[in-house]
DNA sequence: CAAACACTTGCACACTTGTTCAAATATGCT
DNA sequence: AGCATATTTGAACAAGTGTGCAAGTGTTTG
């Protein structure tokens, strides 16, 4: 008995298969993906937004950063860390002050990553 | 009566103006700032960041879609609609099926805006 | 040492968000 | 028309998130 043949047909299945196999390549690490994403999702919330730039020009105190972004010292202090987590930036003490500044090395690791991800 | 000199003191104000002054000229436009941050935060959820890469090869129809993706036909659905709200995607009908697509034209002005504002 | 200060952190809470389910819409087929 | 398919949409709900508040840490200053 043989099968049916094909029709453009979803019903759970797939249309087209190799159009699906293509798009699954770009896919298949899932790591990197996540860690994509999760790099996207900081910069989407507009106080870390701005937190980040800020510091593209000088390093900047916790207190002058909630200046600049015009948030409490508390809410920047608590994006700072996620900021801090995702190694987007780095941080240097000196006494009670903390400087914060832009992480280059790994966002410029994290760029390449991008890059290469999406330009082949 | 003369004001006393500014110390490196923050207690809810600045420490170093001039540096915030800089700071906050990155942050001027503040509509773009909120726009990139909407683009961004689009991009940091798996699944559109996963429906996104999936369209880079070749337009797909939603069935498609959810099955490169691993989501449900509804997910994928209301992922897109925010997708297609920011246009960073475009969809053209063929029958009943909907077939999406990457929106270069604008997806390349957003990318373009971005540089000017970080690379200046 | 005590007080002031810069910053961090845990908790609480309002708000947002992604998913599922079911129903609705739209098109194609017989 | 009636049924199947492809997609959209609305409601509901759990899970996640950003902020303020208050307490805590560590450092400087008097």
């Amino acid at each position: 008995m043989k099968k049916e043949k094909i029709a453009p047909i979803c019903k759970v299945n797939i249309v087209d298969e190799e159009k699906v196999r293509e798009a699954r390549k770009n896919l298949s690490n899932k790591d990197q993906i996540l860690e994509m994403a999760a790099i996207f999702k900081l910069l989407g919330e507009p106080t870390r937004l701005k937190t980040i730039l800020s510091l593209i020009d000088n390093e900047l105190c916790v207190c002058d950063l909630s200046a600049a972004t015009d948030s409490s010292v508390s809410a920047v202090s608590h994006q700072l860390r996620l900021l801090r987590n995702a190694r987007l930036v780095k941080y240097r003490k000196d006494g009670k002050m903390v400087y914060y500044s832009i992480d280059d090395e790994h966002i410029n690791n994290v760029i390449q990553k991008i890059k290469e991800h999406t330009e082949e």
